[in-house]
DNA sequence: CATTGACTTAAACACTTGTTTGAATCTAGC
DNA sequence: GCTAGATTCAAACAAGTGTTTAAGTCAATG
């Protein structure tokens, strides 16, 4: 049974290995996101990580625990980078309303910083289809606290764009995400297609250019039909 | 060896029971969209359409051969709709240069289309990821087709936004990309966090929606760095 | 120093995977 | 009506899957 694995985390960082669970996390954050959660087979995970085959089933209990541990450690962070901008936005707008482009700031830059580091976000889609398909119902829970997460930025949204009906709001939200994961899936695509003009290298630039993408959609004039 | 399955392909419709192939394909892209292309076995594919095991191995010759043809058949038709509408602004603009929106519109309707009737889009990510995985050079090339496609938009879109270097076109083009994908992944997060006030119910009233969204986002005001 | 408990390891387990086989069935064409 | 070729079918195949086991290693504690 193991027990101490939390406590003694950092046993030896210098020493060059740094804690197993977390080694395999990193692997596997890399791997899914390269191939599928399902197309990586844990003999191929292992190896690359450097761990014996046992070491997931150990250290988790499953493949499937260790993908519902990996979405976890990647969403708590990000969604707690999320919340600080937002509050410190809304703290320097005093009682009043930021302006959309900095709940849009607040929503976007954790994201593309990642983006720029590491290949975390990537599988949020794998999980999604995980959860939905025969993942078990902690992994369902776990996208509706994201949700829930998102409602903070929905309810900013709203009292910053009072032009618009409380469901076109989540409508553009929803596209603001949607243009947030066009930067971890398909980049192969924009490479291409600009000729290698466009890439992942500067990250301010590519804040800005999405900031200012989304900001514009969110503003737009609302055509409502007939 | 096959050989006449193209020619009598409509063999007996009326009869209840279509093509094989087709069925396949059609099964295929329901189940590759629910879970993941290899999450869904052969055998529980076989079984949701009605068909023996050994049917796919007989007329696609593997699974990744079915993968790559049911992605054809998508791709080819989607491309077609799309060319067809950016053809058709672009006749209705004489000489000159067809609005934004109109663009917007060509490039995004045939998809949006496609999210209202079928899952058919859904697999695109899956195979990116199984294009650049282990896939053959068969897929990747379609992928490289595929790109091909979308030049002839951001040479319109270039025209039609002459503020912009050529590259931020780019970046808006796939910005644009991200928008469409939002409706055929995650709709099920929409939902939720619209407590269902949002779905995918009036194809107009969306088309409008994601139109001007998009349209804003490209013709947003370009604030170039430093 | 011996012992405990967390961790690692190699081997085996039961099971599912995609694919192949060879016989059975069906369908035109002479 | 019979033959030839396309299609279906049940069964088997080898390879790979996630998981478990039991012996081994190691560091800290008494």
């Amino acid at each position: 049974m193991k027990a101490g694995a939390d406590i003694a985390a950092e046993a030896d960082v210098a020493g060059g290995r740094q804690d197993t669970k977390e080694v395999i996390l990193d692997a596997a954050e890399k791997l899914f996101a390269e191939k599928t959660y399902s197309a990586v087979s844990l003999r191929e995970l292992t190896q690359a990580a450097g761990v014996n085959l046992a070491a997931v089933n150990y250290h988790f209990g499953s493949k499937d625990a260790l993908l519902i541990a990996l979405f976890r450690r990647g969403a708590i962070e990000l969604n707690r980078a999320r919340a600080r901008l937002l509050r410190e936005a809304e703290e320097k707008a005093g009682g009043a309303t930021p302006p959309v482009r900095e709940i849009v700031a607040a929503l976007v830059l954790p994201a593309i910083r990642y983006s720029f580091t590491s290949t975390r976000l990537a599988l949020y889609n794998q999980f999604v289809a995980f959860a939905r398909g025969d993942g078990p119902a902690e992994a369902r829970e776990m996208l509706d606290k994201e949700v829930g997460h998102l409602q903070r930025f929905a309810l900013s949204l709203a009292r910053a764009l009072p032009h618009l009906p409380q469901h076109e709001v989540y409508w553009r939200l929803h596209f603001a995400m949607g243009v947030q994961h066009s930067l971890y899936t398909d980049m192969k695509r924009l490479e291409t297609l600009s000729g290698g003009l466009c890439q992942l290298d500067d990250l301010d630039a590519v804040a800005n250019r999405v900031i200012d993408f989304v900001t514009a959609g969110l503003e737009a004039p609302y055509t409502a039909k007939g």
